[in-house]
DNA sequence: CACGTATATGCTCTGTAGAGTATATGAAGA
DNA sequence: TCTTCATATACTCTACAGAGCATATACGTG
């Protein structure tokens, strides 16, 4: 359980990583949001933050819990020699540049970006 | 174990992976290239088949082994969301892209290496 | 200090994935 | 046909991961 890989392979951590992509939150709220019991939560979170991939901050009695870029990265450069056989999605990627682009600098079409109060959305993952 | 993801997570798959990207391989040939036994061999390409990983053709007595696209879309397509934490290394990707212009590339016009320290720190994350 | 809240951890149980070994299938050549 | 090569599959064994439950720890409030 030292490969990213396998931290990634449980469910349950996809849908934890996939949850605070969009903001950091307390054990508690990964809870209710992703219907886990709390052991159950602690436990996959410990095993994040030992493969890295989250880390956390003490408010009073809560944890707050974040994501960490490390281990994503390894996973992506390992990606690298395979993407040659799904050239067909470049434009994925292009979306996602161009989405990139333009918080990091200006020169292609620029997309516009709300940064709203009502923010939550998706958390998917099948089981 | 249908997530492509749980597939991945076996070193010894990944391996297998990584080898059959030069090429087709057979499985005698993939049994001595990576040391493994050959019913192993067998059973991890079976599971990499279901999965939608390789495909093979018959040759003779032999099975040839490639790689197939589709599951590592799905991979890269989970991943996405997460990109935004390591835009550190845009410029990893920016080169994997001008690479990637070279061969592919019908629409984009080549792409300028620009390297300055001056880059924006993803800050927001509001909440 | 006692109590409630928030999170972590220890223990047990169960399912299952991967390796090893033996064997089955199937094609090719004598 | 008999034999050999290449690969697939069946079976067993073992390890370990993940869930549940109980409990420990730590902080905050009265």
């Amino acid at each position: 359980m030292e490969s990213a890989f396998a931290i990634i392979a449980e469910p349950s951590r996809r849908a934890i990583l996939s949850l605070l992509v969009s903001s950091q939150h307390s054990v508690g709220e990964i809870e209710s949001r992703l219907r886990m019991t709390q052991p159950t939560v602690s436990k996959h979170l410990r095993v994040l933050r030992d493969a890295g991939f989250v880390e956390s901050t003490v408010d009073a009695q809560r944890r707050l819990y974040r994501l960490k870029p490390g281990p994503f990265q390894e996973v992506d450069a390992w990606l690298v020699p395979f993407r040659r056989f799904w050239s067909a999605h470049v434009d994925a990627l292009e979306r996602h540049l161009d989405r990139m682009d333009q918080s990091t600098r200006k020169k292609r079409k620029s997309r516009k970006r709300r940064r709203g109060p009502n923010r939550e959305r998706d958390k998917g993952e099948t089981k």
